[in-house]
DNA sequence: GTCTATACAGTGATAGAC
DNA sequence: GTCTATCACTGTATAGAC
């Protein structure tokens, strides 16, 4: 009957969970209270509490949330396995994009950050993330490998190795903030060493 | 006069900063408090502040002091340029424990995740760890560009791949607490195939 | 469900005696 | 320098009215 309950799945919860996301990752979970929540969503510390246990809760809620959603829209678009060069210009970006968006950032040193006091959350946002990525390129790899464009025998190897060439250190220097947010410069400057020399290791016997 | 006062630059002191050093590691900075690093230390919650004048300088203090303590025994060992396979193998497996073992984990854990909270951090880590094994890697790069034994000719951009081989996504894992501490086994087998792809990019050209 | 008001515990930090 | 005792404050969580 109460049909304003099943449509609407609280827009006050909503409010919160926007907040809560909000000041969670600008500060982390310790330098954040309920308070300051419930000021920023307008509403108040009582009605926050009504809606999440306590502050566990509501913050394992924010980060579930946020790792489902940043790491979704990943749509497996067409890539051809005969350039693989092409191909693989287009994967590192689109994986050294992901990674280095301030937001991504952000979630990356709260998780770390509080992994030890939920433990959940790694695993959480290892399949959301890290793992979902290195399928994907994976599965090219295969494919690649298949076409005979890559001398890959490894294919989940060879993603790990490909990840890691792209990534370098410009990812912990974001963390570390060592320098300002990734121009396109830099990452298209970083994808290309990374395929040049994964291409060298892996191209196929002539 | 007073030579205790010399020789052994407060006892206590040192006494706090193992049992700061301790709790910070194991549980981060904001689920710590004073009066528990003062029990541990037994000594009384006054003393603390007698010899810091806050929580954030001692936990500066902390993290300082083991940057330097964790990264200065690296000495730069005699590698043979002519030999790259084995020395990229040895630099390699020292770069892998280093970043592995559960200290230097548990120090990147609580860095990256209060580097928000005290900017510093950030960089008094990178330029005791990461910085200056970078550079090592880089300076062998060099020399065994310059013996003819690899075809690299930007070394500090050779050095950071080599590190990302390396790293793969184990370190990730091991900082989201996916998995126990990588035997021997693991790490062998993670540098062996990264110095194995990164030889095939780099070899000479005959 | 939502609000105001408040109880309660625990924190960082200090005063004053020794 | 070191201790005991205490302060002021913050943050979690709940009671009771609407």
């Amino acid at each position: 009957m109460n049909s304003s309950a099943r449509s609407e799945p609280s827009a006050k919860a909503e409010s919160i969970l926007a907040a809560a996301k909000k000041s969670f990752l600008a500060h982390g979970f310790g330098a954040v209270s309920m308070e300051t929540i419930a000021r920023e969503a307008q509403v108040s510390k009582a009605t926050v509490y009504a809606h999440f246990a306590n502050k566990e809760e509501l913050f394992g809620a924010v980060i579930g949330r946020e790792c489902e959603s940043r790491f979704a829209g990943l749509s497996v678009q067409e890539l051809e396995p005969r350039e693989a060069g092409a191909s693989l210009a287009i994967l590192g970006r689109r994986f050294l994009e992901l990674i280095l968006s301030p937001d991504a950032i952000a979630l990356h040193r709260i998780i770390v950050g509080e992994v030890t006091r939920f433990p959940v959350l790694g695993e959480v946002f290892w399949k959301a993330g890290p793992e979902r990525n290195l399928r994907q390129i994976a599965d090219f790899m295969a494919e690649a490998a298949a076409a005979g464009a890559l001398a890959v025998d490894d294919p989940r190897l060879a993603a790990e190795q490909f990840a890691g060439l792209v990534r370098g250190e410009v990812q912990l220097r974001q963390l570390l903030c060592l320098e300002g947010d990734a121009g396109a410069a830099t990452i298209t400057a970083a994808v290309e060493s990374a395929v040049a020399t994964f291409l060298r290791a892996y191209r196929p016997a002539p």
